[in-house]
DNA sequence: CGGGTTTGACCAGCGC
DNA sequence: GCGCTGGTCAAACCCG
């Protein structure tokens, strides 16, 4: 697969701090292979459309049209979609040394409220002072029995108007709330849903891949376009 | 009383 | 091996 979109052996060097937030920095830490097996693809189609022959250590992962909108806040427009990590051939991510962890995808939301009603219910289950951070992270796991989903909310440490949610994992259940049940548990715009032509063309052509996922709510569909901005553009306009 | 939150303790991974 | 750090557990507490 990473093949096929001239991937492989791309290397994955240390992202700058300024660039990440810390814990993306932190899953990317320098040397992996950058590599997205089929049952990852949608979660690479979603990030990567324009990947192919783009340079992954600085580059920064916008949704474009914006990001997800939460229900009680986080206006969409003051949305960034940021990449977590890379993922596994069946499309969990590989962490530092090796080990297997969920899909993890982030959000950057400008709100004044911590926790961003995307529909799901969410029971809190810890509260932790991080050093990367003088905002504490609180952690949260979804109510619903069965779904082990998590996600982790901290301020933004350079500018805390920004709340960074983190979420860990796919619901295996749809939304109790009135929110559009995706897989991290977001409400996916309707301005955000044009075809990626670029990246459609990338998986259709790639032998053993189907339609991306199709059997994920949130990737399966892979209509959303993200757009990679280079740092030296993404320096200049964000508060990074 | 049931469900959610708080918070200190504990555990495991990682770097040195 | 040891210390640091992030993530999770679980008992106590709170609230409707």
């Amino acid at each position: 697969m990473a093949s096929s979109m001239g991937l492989l052996g791309h290397d994955y060097a240390a992202a700058s701090s300024y660039l990440f937030p810390p814990e993306l920095a932190a899953d990317n830490n320098g040397g992996a292979v950058l590599e997205f097996p089929p049952a990852a693809a949608a979660m690479a189609d979603y990030f990567l459309p324009e990947m192919t022959g783009a340079r992954a250590p600085d580059c920064y992962y916008y949704c474009s049209p914006p990001a997800p909108a939460f229900a009680n806040g986080g206006a969409a427009e003051n949305n960034e979609m940021v990449n977590m990590g890379y993922v596994d051939d069946d499309g969990w991510r590989r962490s530092g040394g090796g080990r297997r962890a969920p899909p993890r995808i982030g959000f950057r939301t400008r709100s004044e409220v911590d926790v961003l009603d995307d529909g799901f219910k969410w029971r809190k289950y810890g509260k932790k002072a991080v050093k990367s951070s003088p905002n504490p992270r609180n952690y949260y796991r979804c109510s619903s029995e069965g779904c082990g989903v998590k996600k982790r909310v901290e301020r933004d440490r350079e500018d805390t108007r920004y709340v960074i949610t983190t979420y860990d994992g796919v619901h295996n259940h749809a939304a109790p709330g009135a929110a559009a049940q995706l897989g991290g548990g977001v409400t996916r715009p309707a301005a955000c849903s044009p075809a990626a032509p670029v990246a459609a063309a990338s998986w259709s052509s790639a032998p053993g891949v189907g339609a991306p996922c199709n059997d994920d709510p949130w990737w399966g569909t892979t209509q959303l376009h993200a757009t990679v901005v280079a740092a030296a553009a993404h320096s200049s306009e964000s508060s990074y």
